[in-house]
DNA sequence: TGTACATCAGTGAACGCGCGTTCACTGATGTAC
DNA sequence: TGTACATCAGTGAACGCGCGTTCACTGATGTAC
């Protein structure tokens, strides 16, 4: 009962390694592309040990969800991102999403084009985990950038549908075009400098 | 060399057979959850006839994309859509492609949402004829929607994420919510009535 | 009209392999005294 | 300080099953004469 084997912090810290290698491959090969023996063997385990830390492959995939979207408002809310509000956080943040780097490591980026359609065929488990994480970044995205919550859905939906068809087409220049195309519509909807070269360097301006 | 058996559609037909079926449990339940002997078996066929008709499940996936496209080309520019051009096109397609319907029935609707990561990590022979689809129907939705380019690969864009998005969701008022938001801002964009009313009865007007 | 034949769409057993999950266990650790 | 013990994170063999692909074959069809 009082009696307590390894550091308290052991077993969470293999948790937590599971969940972001799993999140990491999943989001590059496909939930269902990624076999529990090989994601145990990322985290530097062997396969029987998964069922210690999570109840079924849908639960580790709820945690997952909620993982990718940890990263998702870190990348879109610092670095450069936490100095400005309104358009201008909204043309930089669009900057930074729509970008060829984006694309090209989908490990490392937004969950919601790489997973969304496994998601949808998901138990409630994943989609409940999902909706509660896409409500909490829509409150984000709309305060930041001074936007109304029809707004800021409508932006993340860009997003998303920018990074998916672009990362489907298989000619480079027909790719980039499609990024191309939502940033610079994006950037004269919100009356800002759509030219890439802004984003690099953000100013704090234009708050709220 | 002359002989002919059977009669010269008959294979052809059979093809087609079991492209449709495929390009159904392909959206619904995923390509890669799809497997061969049970889209043969939905066909009316048994798993070692694939190979006559398809070199590989790739290329049966190539077919399939161009299927959905021919589909939702199809769903985008008949049944009403077919009256109208312009703004008023793009918003009544918009009330189309974003409702609960389409949300609720993949195995017909837009490929691109169902299929787009799993067509991202596809072999060339598949994003390509994704990237000529693309190209294709963009080039449709800016002439009948009198748009540059750049407004039609957004607007594609918003329906897209707006759909996956909707689709992860749970709660069917938080998913009802993100369609409704997509349709309203896109209605607002273009400068037409945003109410949903409208969209079953479309009439002729605003022509480009 | 009747028979022999060539065509070829489709069959079904077999290949090696990885899947998600279960479960009896091992062995390193910290605690109690 | 030293020993016995309880804890439990992680191990690895095993479960039944379906995967994509190959290949020798069957049998219905249309053609030739």
């Amino acid at each position: 009962m009082t009696a307590m084997s390894y550091p308290p912090d052991h077993k969470a810290k293999t948790h937590a390694r599971i969940i972001e290698s799993a999140a990491r491959s999943f989001r590059e090969n496909g939930m269902l592309a990624t076999g529990i023996d090989q994601l145990m063997a990322d985290a530097g385990l062997t396969r029987g040990g998964f069922y210690a830390h999570f109840a079924s492959k849908a639960a580790l995939f709820a945690e997952v969800v909620r993982q990718t979207f940890v990263e998702s408002t870190s990348n879109l809310f610092s670095r450069g991102l936490d100095k400005v509000r309104g358009p201008a956080w909204i043309v930089a943040a669009t900057q930074r999403y729509l970008t060829a780097k984006h694309r090209d490591r989908p490990a490392e980026g937004c969950g919601i084009p790489a997973l969304g359609a496994e998601i949808a065929r998901s138990p409630d488990e994943v989609r409940e985990a999902f909706g509660a994480e896409i409500e909490a970044l829509l409150g984000l995205l709309a305060e930041r950038g001074g936007m109304t919550h029809d707004e800021a859905t409508t932006l993340l939906a860009t997003w998303v549908g920018g990074l998916t068809i672009a990362r489907g087409v298989a000619d480079p220049a027909q790719s980039e075009a499609v990024l191309a195309a939502c940033r610079a519509e994006i950037a004269r909807r919100f009356g800002a400098d759509p030219s890439p070269a802004s984003a690099r360097a953000v100013t704090p301006s234009n708050d709220q």
